[in-house]
DNA sequence: AATGAATGAGCTTTCATTCAT
DNA sequence: CATGAATGAAAGCTCATTCAT
């Protein structure tokens, strides 16, 4: 395995145990088996190595949140779909989602990676629209509604993460319909 | 003013704007126009100066959240002013609101404050629970439906401090009436 | 009990427990039951106030060395008597003892109250140098065996201290003797 | 040089002229002209460099105080051999001598390498016993004995490096027969 | 005279980063 | 390319001393 990817995984799972400042870039080198000054070879600084662990996270969401996906579903079979992929992607990658939470709040991070986050969760902003234009859905924000939605399923994965609720399929199936019980027409 | 509650003043500004491990001692001295061991005369340390913050946070939102209620509302009724209170809270508050997701998120905080965050949120999941038994409410988990719509909420206010989206007193009625209309039989 | 007595108890306790640094300024203040700035109207500074505390050690054991003493005693006999009286001081006052000790050997405290020291066993010079004189015991430097005599009690008295030795009267006793049989004629 | 032994002698050093307080780890830093951050490198703490100093020590003193000897010596040349091995030790050794007196009285320091002091001077002990069983000296408990000489030992580098008395090669000859003539039958 | 809240210099220790090997 | 010893700025915290009350 390649040492920048050695790197990086080291990381990864040091940040969802330790949190940003937890880890230290010399736990870092010791666990992925690596001089400390290697590092820099491949990442400026730490902030550097963080913000690049989290567009590689930006983008597997990007990849999984269009998984089964074709433009001849109905607005609430692709509504579902596309949620299911997103909780799904959290729920299967726990370190990922730690990490990605971590960085939303760390003021250590630029706020330009920061701000690319909404990028990602596009496609669902645009089955809103397109949603929205064929009267499928109450006329509403779509934006307003994105933001909500993100929220839910963050909400949804952390409490399933701290143990209050409980989240196998079947739950998912309930609460995406909740969402779209609030919007449809 | 007495110094200690320029001190906490302090601090919430300074995590706010530079997030926990950004705000040394020194600035929040500084800032408090107070010298740096003041602070120790009236938290044993940081972290202990910290957890005080978000108590009173706790607090505050606890005081709100039950501001106008009354137990002869309907249960719609009483579900948009809880919701409606909540997000006032926060939106008025910026900063409290600020704080308290950062105090979520630091692996600096003790456990124990951190868990008592639930019972922040306890109104509401009592009368999603009443809705149910009275059965104005689709048969959902109500710690479910409590984690989506916390979600919500602080999807919502996350989207209007970053300007993603507006949330004037129409679109919270709009936002909160999705949210029912989602879980309403 | 009169303020400034209560500041010098505390301080001797709290010195022999927790050494010369452990013994903040707070704590004595509070085991004296004082503001922690009435030590300064008594003190101008806390080393002030260990030099006066050694002072006093000092002037009690000047007392206690002359014990019993009259100038008829043989030179064996008085011997005997200052030695008893000094460890004798040592064993009843393990305070004193404590912090006399901690106190020679901190660079914390001014030189001059230091060098005072050996005017505190000026009678056992005195006696060593009459005896001498009297032809009682070898032609041996005076000054020598005062240092060889004071290490020997201080020598005892922390092997006692320590548990590693007894020393009940009878061991006090044998090592007088084995000290004067050491030097006479 | 290598770092490590620059810290150890700058720290030797300074301990001996300011003490273990005193001593601060910058002072140290800048005497063996070495970042601060470069003890921490080889030392856990500040109280694990003192450790390791008096560790250090310790053997040096263990090494010294059996020169020259061997088994075929009487009793009593065998008592003046060790007796003088040590003031040797102590006399050439001002830095050290210092150090380890400090060292004895510090609470700073963990009670369990303290204790392994008495060890040190195990050789005299076994003399002394040897002695006795053999009918060489007076039947006086060995560890009295002990505490006595090395009280004597210490009073006298103490004398000597005061200016109070003079320790040529001559002093600590007749020093030694007061002590053997305290004991012998 | 007595207080104790307030101070801030100075402490030990950490850790992102550098650079000689 | 890779290393890890070395760095030193900066952190949280302590405590002798001051001074308004």
């Amino acid at each position: 395995m390649r040492k920048q990817e050695k790197i990086l995984e080291a990381t990864l799972e040091l940040v969802t145990e330790l949190g940003f400042h937890g880890t230290t870039t010399a736990l870092i080198a010791k666990k992925a088996n690596v001089g400390s000054g290697t590092i820099y070879r491949y990442y400026a600084s730490k902030e550097d190595l963080l913000n690049a662990l989290f567009t590689i996270a930006k983008d597997k969401l990007k990849q999984s949140i269009l998984a089964n996906f074709n433009s001849q579903l109905s607005s609430e079979d692709a509504f579902h779909l596309l949620m299911n992929n997103v909780i799904d992607f959290y729920q299967s990658n726990p370190l990922w989602f730690s990490f990605m939470e971590q960085y939303r709040y760390s003021p250590f991070i630029s706020t330009e990676t920061k701000s690319e986050l909404n990028e990602v969760m596009a496609p669902v902003l645009d089955l809103l629209q397109g949603a929205l234009d064929k009267g499928d859905i109450k006329a509403l924000p779509p934006k307003m509604l994105l933001s909500m939605f993100h929220g839910v399923i963050i909400g949804l994965i952390k409490g399933s993460n701290s143990g209050f609720i409980e989240l196998d399929y079947n739950h998912r199936r309930m609460a995406i319909s909740v969402c779209w019980d609030g919007i449809k027409k």
